[in-house]
DNA sequence: TCTCTATTGATAACGATTATCAATTATATT
DNA sequence: AATATAATTGATAATCGTTATCAATAGAGA
């Protein structure tokens, strides 16, 4: 066998599930440490690579600060606010992009798109 | 006045410009200090901050590794291969992203386009 | 139950970048 | 040209997010 089940994993997967928004692994850490203090952060992050790797999750790369998590794991695109840093997912209708052929010759596997700019809150 | 024309932030410039590629700071870095040994990194990396803000170049976060930046300062997207890492701007017609106005009320300003996958070199 | 290997927890190490701060230097003003 | 002053530099410490290390632990099959 390859991987196991531990109560850790499981763990965390629920809590990403259950945390809206796109916390990054502090944000999931310290939401599972209100209950079990003992688990490491190293878990937290091991585990979070393990479940992207395994289609649990999403990894989100954002352009500034830690990676993000998401439990959408079908492709959609994200906006992040340049002032408070949040982000949100962009509704299917905000974005499409089209792929053609014309690559070179580089073979397209994932796309990933981030609108930068001001949430409602900030533009204020 | 605000801003002065040190030797330094030419020579970076100069440097950037005269680079092919998508080279990252440590890379910039070392080639300017193939000749001008008494650089501080901490210059480097404070002008090539400073010049992005300008205009003069852009940086690209990219989803892994050190941020790169490009001499191209219009809109474009890029290529990153998974395997070798390298960054390739995409050809105009590989990706096009339409932007419709239904973004919840996020005020769009700029777009992040990275497309994954396999380079001509590492698909073999 | 025993064995084996994936996983954990604790922490050190790492890479990329920014912060700090005294010394220097470009530019406007005299 | 000399002076004043604020931006900038160089050197380095500090920071942040993440991964590596490794002995101890614990799932899961035999």
């Amino acid at each position: 066998m390859s991987t196991r089940n531990t109560i850790q994993r499981k763990l965390i997967l629920d809590t990403v599930r259950s945390m809206c928004g796109h916390p990054d692994a502090e944000q999931i850490y310290s939401r599972i440490a209100e209950n079990h203090p003992h688990i490491s952060k190293a878990t937290v992050y091991r585990n979070l690579n393990l479940l992207s790797e395994m289609g649990e999750i999403k990894k989100v790369c954002v352009g500034e600060g830690a990676d993000r998590y998401d439990l959408r794991t079908d492709e959609h695109y994200h906006m992040r606010c340049r002032k408070c840093g949040r982000i949100f997912d962009a509704p299917d209708a905000a974005a499409r992009v089209a792929l053609s052929g014309a690559t070179d010759g580089f073979e397209v596997e994932s796309v990933n798109v981030e609108l930068i700019g001001l949430c409602p809150d900030c533009k204020i």
